[in-house]
DNA sequence: AATGAATGAGGTTTCATTCAT
DNA sequence: CATGAATGAAACCTCATTCAT
């Protein structure tokens, strides 16, 4: 194993924590079909299992981690576009959407995974405190929403937002293609499950934000 | 201990699969903190560990088939209401929804719960036959919405309840209620996630009706 | 790995806990100069770690009730000694002594280790039910003891036994041979420790009877 | 943080190594209940944790090396009352193994986990070291005592001291209040081994001696 | 010399699953 | 069929020790 550089500095140890979920992230990927464990997480950081334990407290908060770093990129980009002054149209938003939260490999996935912990396993301080981090975002979002869309009224950004996003996550989980299940989708069955998820996300974000405008 | 009976006979066999699914259900509801481990299950439901491999070939199935009996009563439901003669309205097809899906304790998050397990722990071979269970269900509530609703065209009705389930889940996921975070959700920071679950999907849902209709 | 017999009764189980201090032993002798670790007993009874936990919480409570074996088999030898009609002398005594606790191998240096580790290790419960089977054993014995010898008046015969037992396991710290030092006992800067434990304990004991009777 | 002083002078180091030794102690005296480890060891002595292993080859080392202190404190306060003309009793002697002993705080607990750990963990050259320290300590006491008792004989004087030594340190072990136990020893089962160990020690000293000398 | 991050051994714990009875 | 002991994987956790800085 090569000699490890060690995390003296604040920066270099904020940089360890990423190469930690750097490395879940590409085992996540790579392996979609199970989670990967703290020994591998280690291993493929070159890092020592004991060593992951300095960085996180749980594997849990680990990927509540990881998942976190996903949405604040997403959420950045969004407020990019927001932050610009031209109007905006359903299509300049919905293509940030795509491509930095629907495209992203592992977010929706992650997503659905942290979703369905949160009540049972995550630790809770690490919930509450991804649920604040979440708030600030989506209130901020929200607002600068209802500037370039202000028929939405008072709150109406964030519920936008949030029903946009319940909507992406939910049908996510109905319809996203699995690896596992390429074969089986071919099953006459199966059919009427087997449909593009990109293309019905739009349909639905564009009928959902033509009601709620 | 009381002697257990045997269940012999083929419906012994199904009534005891029910049982076990009772007690899984009882369980998940008690703790929603936690999901219940096998034991725990074995012993509410007056049998030894080993004896719910005989009815479930692993803990996943189990929890996959309570979550298909939640899914078949709320179909049998809606097509109740779909099988009735005079027009219906979005209000009739909420309430059926508010009424056997939204308010059944242990629904959603147990679907939530199910949508996860699916990609990554969930053998196979009952992952499709789920798939296939609910590819069935929705066809047939797809059809019978179109026929209330010509507007939808063909593949609309299908459409419709997708994205309307994906929505309920997902919004679910984003603002439901958890009593393990009731306290924390008094923080101002935290404000803004306490929505009334109830009335935001009606909201959400109107409007994707209003869109997609 | 040859087929397990699984204890099933209550009597197979308690033959398995002895099984398992029987592997502690084997090893706690083969291995004079380091603590088999959970694995290691695992191994060596034939079983997985996660059985060893099955039986015993934690390991410091196997090698506890393994010590509480021996001082038990040590008390009902001297119990059978002290029950005989005849008249006794200290000599009689001391062969017990000898032959039970002195000379049967991992019983002293376990003592050392099991006191050592009381006050600091030990969980509170387990040790406090050692310490009341050491007490009910002395209580028995001493009051024995006091028929035989009737200059030691009331409660003199725990005393005595207190005391010599104290004796014995303190001056084996001071001289015991141990393996890892015979080479090192050589040395002339040594030779004062030199000494053969059982004549010096046999010398010992002798004059604090004198002192006591 | 203050800047540490840098122990480069020999006197430096050793005063360094003592106050090693007085954070080990102060610490070992604060919780009975548990051995402190390297990383509070350090901080107690304002120091990083690998700065202890410039001064101590190992934990158990510097556990040693506390204890050899105390001991080298009692055979300097023995050897001083040796040193005197006058001729002794068994209480002068008694009275500084009470007030250099048995009173220190500490020494006992000391004691007994440094024999127990001798055999097992302590690297085999510092035992030989403890060892050899402890053999002259003894050569030399031993040899005093005997002009003061002139009936102990050739090596009586070393054995006389072995003998009440291992007394001292074996029933300290059965007896010794221990602050977890205060509230169980309460308890009727218990009342038997409740005793004041300085009482029983002098008693069975005394006894020991009698037989002896 | 001093630091503290990194290591890795190993104890503890939980638990789904298997399989002898 | 029913049982529950046995299994073994893996998470969790602590800690003495090492070593790059």
């Amino acid at each position: 194993m090569s000699p490890v550089h060690r995390a003296l500095a604040v920066e270099d140890k904020e940089e360890r924590r990423q190469e930690l979920l750097d490395a879940v992230e590409k085992l996540y990927l790579k392996h979609p079909d199970r989670m990967p464990n703290v020994a591998e997480v280690a291993d493929q950081a070159g890092l020592a299992k004991g060593t992951v334990y300095l960085y996180f407290p749980t594997k849990e908060e680990m990927l509540l981690e990881l998942h976190q770093r996903h949405v604040t990129h997403f959420f950045t980009e969004l407020m990019k576009l927001l932050g610009k002054p031209g109007p905006l149209t359903f299509d300049d938003i919905f293509r940030v959407a795509r491509d930095h939260l629907i495209r992203v490999p592992g977010y929706l996935p992650l997503s659905s995974h942290c979703f369905a912990m949160m009540d049972r396993e995550t630790p809770f301080e690490s919930a509450v405190a991804f649920k604040i981090g979440v708030a600030q975002t989506l209130a901020t979002s929200g607002a600068a929403l209802e500037r370039h869309f202000p028929t939405l009224g008072d709150g109406g950004g964030v519920r936008l937002l949030m029903h946009s996003y319940g909507l992406i996550v939910g049908l996510w989980q109905l319809l996203h293609p699995n690896e596992r299940f390429v074969k089986a989708m071919q099953r006459p069955e199966l059919a009427i499950l087997k449909r593009d998820y990109e293309k019905e996300i739009e349909t639905a974000l564009r009928a959902l934000w033509t009601g709620l405008l």
